[in-house]
DNA sequence: GAGTGGTCTAGACCACATC
DNA sequence: ATGTGGTCTAGACCACTCG
């Protein structure tokens, strides 16, 4: 007997082995051995470390890939995708900016505090009732035009020192924030539509009538483990709205 | 050389085996050769057939099952999707009948007549501008209670009889009439949503106050071929609206 | 040129559904 | 019991990317 260089493959051993190296591999992601961005060992290289046949290695990446972690490039290589959010929220809303361009809104943080979380919040980020939370208002403008206001929770355990930043080292795009400064990736998120009318307070941030239509956009930001992150909840113009489906 | 029995891949030759065999496949679906429900010869005897290893066979099945032509399933075989729609409109909206039921809505035909098509409904359905078109309207309704108004377009050289049909003999489901009657196959369907408010027609067709917000989903339906088969434009209350979304 | 993923072959055995 | 798809092996050669 040689010595083994195999590992071990995580996961019922009642599974394929393709799905058993297929979560291998999604735990070293989540476990950040391999970061967003990093090469992935080859193919070959993967079915000879983990003792498997070149064509089950790949139905693995093919998985991930897939599921979106992974990304394929010819000649180069497989890497672990980095959560770029293209396909995100400002999808929906077409700025002026027409030539499909992605513009990032400007930013306002309205409000910043720490709560006790209301129930929707700590059901949605699956912690205990009445846990600690931090509730974000922004609004989001396009040109200097209010486009969309927001309210954003968090877990405040994990992310207790946000609220020692400066607004201005926060800038517009919190999830680089949340990836860099508290080392939790937004893999995935669900999203649901609804439309409702404006109140007072709408109305007066975005620019409208008491009464006209409202988007609302509410967001559950989860982790490459499915794990909640962030909770928000948008309301924009609903005349800036369009959204496009395919339908199989 | 003994006969042989294999036949022709269509497709360019530059392309990957299973890319053509699915290409061949897809225009014996499209031809009807199989029609929805059949079960295809199995992945080895496609293989022998179109002379391919069996893996490729199967790869190219993958693909049309990914694209939701066809259906796999275990130890039965491989069909052809009968396209159901489950994934429309109506998922949008959620009726009363809350225990997750798939309801048919219905179905009352305000008007039913030939025009020359607008230029939006001849650009979309791909004709000749100021070609006749079917043009229906419908009133939906749950339990009675109006939800959606539509406006439905169709190819007069198409669709030509419709116009004989009774309202009765329609009923409350356009696709199936569009199969059995014209062998129009619907297989998939764009749409597009976006927020209107009502004018005076539509808050008396549903029920509501001039200026309360809809939702408008245009939706241009495609056949199995990605040719035009029908666009229409429904207008539904809001307040019933609601839309679900992963991103990855 | 060396290394990567993309395609393809030609089998094997297993799990499952149906008769 | 038979036939189906599901998994897996162990290769081959090609197309592409990069240094």
């Amino acid at each position: 007997m040689t010595a083994k260089k195999e590992i071990e493959l995580a996961g019922d051993n009642r599974l394929p082995l393709y799905q058993r190296l297929a979560e291998t591999l999604t735990s070293d992601i989540v476990d950040r051995v391999w970061r967003p961005g990093d090469r992935l060992p080859s193919e070959a290289e993967l079915a000879k470390r983990y003792n498997v046949a070149p064509g089950t290695a790949r139905q693995a990446v093919s998985l991930l890939v897939e599921d979106g972690l992974l990304d394929r490039r010819q000649g180069t290589g497989t890497f672990v995708r980095k959560p770029t959010f293209d396909t995100s929220l400002f999808r929906f809303f077409r700025f002026q900016s027409s030539d499909g361009e992605r513009l990032i809104p400007e930013s306002r943080i309205l409000r910043r505090e720490v709560i006790k979380a209301p129930s929707a919040v700590s059901r949605a980020l699956a912690i205990e009732p009445d846990s600690l939370v931090i509730s974000i208002s922004r609004l989001r403008l396009m040109d200097g035009v209010p486009v969309m206001g927001e309210e954003i929770w968090l877990d405040e355990s994990r992310f207790h020192s946000l609220m020692d930043m400066e607004d201005a080292e926060i800038g517009p795009l919190l999830y680089p924030i949340y990836d860099t400064h508290f080392d939790q990736v937004v893999a995935r998120a669900k999203e649901s539509l609804t439309v409702d009318t404006a109140d007072d307070m709408h109305a007066r941030l975005l620019d409208l009538n008491k009464g006209d239509p409202l988007i609302v956009i509410d967001r559950l930001a989860v982790g490459f483990d499915n794990k909640p992150i962030e909770w928000r909840r948008s309301r924009g113009r609903a005349d800036r709205f369009q959204y496009h489906i395919e339908i199989n």
